[in-house]
RNA sequence: GUGGAUGUAGCUCAGUCGGCUAGAGCACCAGAUUGUGGCUCUGGGGGCCGUGGGUUCAAGUCCCAUCAUCCACCCCA
């Protein structure tokens, strides 16, 4: 055991294989059924997009990139996060000038420097969408009952769906202000890590875990009381679309998104029971990072769904036997001399659409025969020495183990029958 | 980055107070009169006991380091 997987990435083999495709269709097929379609971007992309567009402050930018120069000496970056290549594409290609809302899906790896643990890898895999182009509260609304569906198709019903609104940049520094006056005369009973928060991020002080610092600052002004007008009736009509639909939530004070570019809407949904890394998955309106990125003012906003983490809840809660592929028919070739008559015979299975194999083993007929048992498939076919001098090929179900006598059109037009009714 | 637990066969694990060629179940391969699967029986292959050092006549077992996994902090998906 010499090599192995680097710290913090792992193997998915075939038996899981099947999990991932199965969620993977979930979440095509609800975004898909709500108007987003799919985009791709490569999996790395220039230093300079991450750190404008997640920000300098946040610890993604700061301590958790993969980051590398190439061999033409330009700083590189495993992408960490979704939504900033995706406002990237939205620019490059002049997306904005055409029909708006665009709503985009993806799926697939992101990369982080951060310590391993359950629900937390190097390398994981988000799902995510995005809408640019629209500040309707409403499409705030829409986003997060795609994200309640995709719960609910999961069967993971048992979620807690947290909503806050941080704001625009006008009421969150207002708001900043306010926290840091009335935090001042309380920094020396923080705990260590609070007092730096109240230097860098001061929202962040609010999330704390430490009981200690929650008492320190009982009473303190919430986001909320300091919205502006606009704010305000944006967060009202979030908040009474998702009420309409039946989605609950929780208001939650406390919620502060890690990546600079949120305003407005934040949520963060929960799965109690799988651990630490709880936050199944999280989003926001994020309406200055086209801005920030070199593009025009356009608003936008989206989540991003931690692929391990579902998977983990779906084996701790939910869905936990997934059915497995199997072949329709094996080629059993009972005598080595008619292996080209078996391999002829094979071909035209697959051909033929027919899920087919053969033994490669070198095998007798008999651990063929258990080989073929071992794979699933419901038929056998015999090729032997009375099958090629008579011209028929033996048919064996082996559900029933009734076997048959059949020409190779008889033969490929029962096997299509049966596997066509399933 | 911090703290704690754990590393023995492909998998799940046993291995006493340091003491013979390191075990089991599952999985894999072969056979049980030679053209027929699942059950059963018999046999077989497979282990640098995570890695490196140390203590000892003797280390899977004790000590140190290191790497990895897990749990929590942190952060987030």
């Amino acid at each position: 055991m010499q090599v192995k997987a680097p710290r913090g990435t792992y193997d998915i083999l075939p038996n899981d294989s099947v999990k991932w495709q199965y969620i993977e269709k979930i979440m095509k097929d609800s975004a898909e059924s709500f108007g987003f379609r799919e985009i791709r971007t490569p999996l790395f992309e220039h230093t300079e997009l991450f750190q404008r567009g997640v920000g300098q402050g946040t610890d993604i930018v700061s301590k958790e990139m993969y980051t590398f120069n190439d061999r033409s000496q330009r700083s590189l970056t495993l992408r960490p996060e979704g939504t900033a290549p995706c406002a990237r594409v939205l620019i490059e290609h002049g997306v904005f000038s055409g029909v708006m809302p665009v709503k985009w899906y993806y799926q697939g790896p992101m990369f982080r420097y951060d310590r391993p643990q359950t629900g937390r890898y190097r390398q994981f895999h988000q799902f995510g969408v995005e809408a640019f182009g629209s500040n309707n509260p409403y499409l705030d609304a829409e986003v997060i009952i795609l994200l309640v569906e995709i719960f609910s198709r999961l069967g993971l019903s048992d979620y807690e769906l947290h909503l806050n609104s941080v704001g625009c940049s006008v009421c969150r520094d207002a708001y900043r202000q306010k926290l840091l006056h009335y935090i001042a005369p309380l920094k020396e009973r923080l705990c260590q890590d609070c007092r730096q928060r109240y230097f860098q991020n001061p929202l962040r002080v609010l999330d704390c875990k430490i009981e200690a610092c929650h008492q320190a600052i009982v009473g303190y002004p919430t986001i909320y009381d300091s919205l502006c007008p606009y704010c305000q009736e944006h967060y009202s009509r979030v908040k009474v679309a998702l009420e309409d639909n039946g989605i609950s939530y929780i208001h939650d004070n406390n919620l502060v998104r890690g990546l600079d570019y949120y305003s407005n809407t934040a949520f963060e949904i929960h799965l109690p029971g799988i651990g630490a890394q709880s936050a199944v998955g999280g989003g926001g309106r994020y309406d200055g990072l086209v801005k920030a990125l070199g593009g025009p003012d356009i608003p936008g906003i989206g989540f991003a769904l931690g692929m391990e983490r579902l998977l983990l809840a779906l084996d701790r809660l939910g869905k936990r036997e997934f059915s497995q592929p199997s072949l329709d028919a094996f080629v059993v070739v009972m005598n080595d001399s008619y292996e080209m008559q078996g391999l002829q015979l094979l071909n035209e299975l697959r051909r033929k659409g027919i899920r087919a194999d053969k033994d490669y083993g070198g095998r007798s007929g008999k651990a063929q025969m258990k080989y073929a048992g071992k794979t699933a498939a419901r038929f056998v076919v015999l090729v032997g020495e009375e099958e090629v001098e008579k011209g028929f090929w033996t048919l064996r179900d082996m559900q029933n183990k009734e076997q048959f006598q059949l020409g190779q059109e008889e033969l490929i037009s029962s096997i299509r029958c049966v596997i066509e009714a399933k």
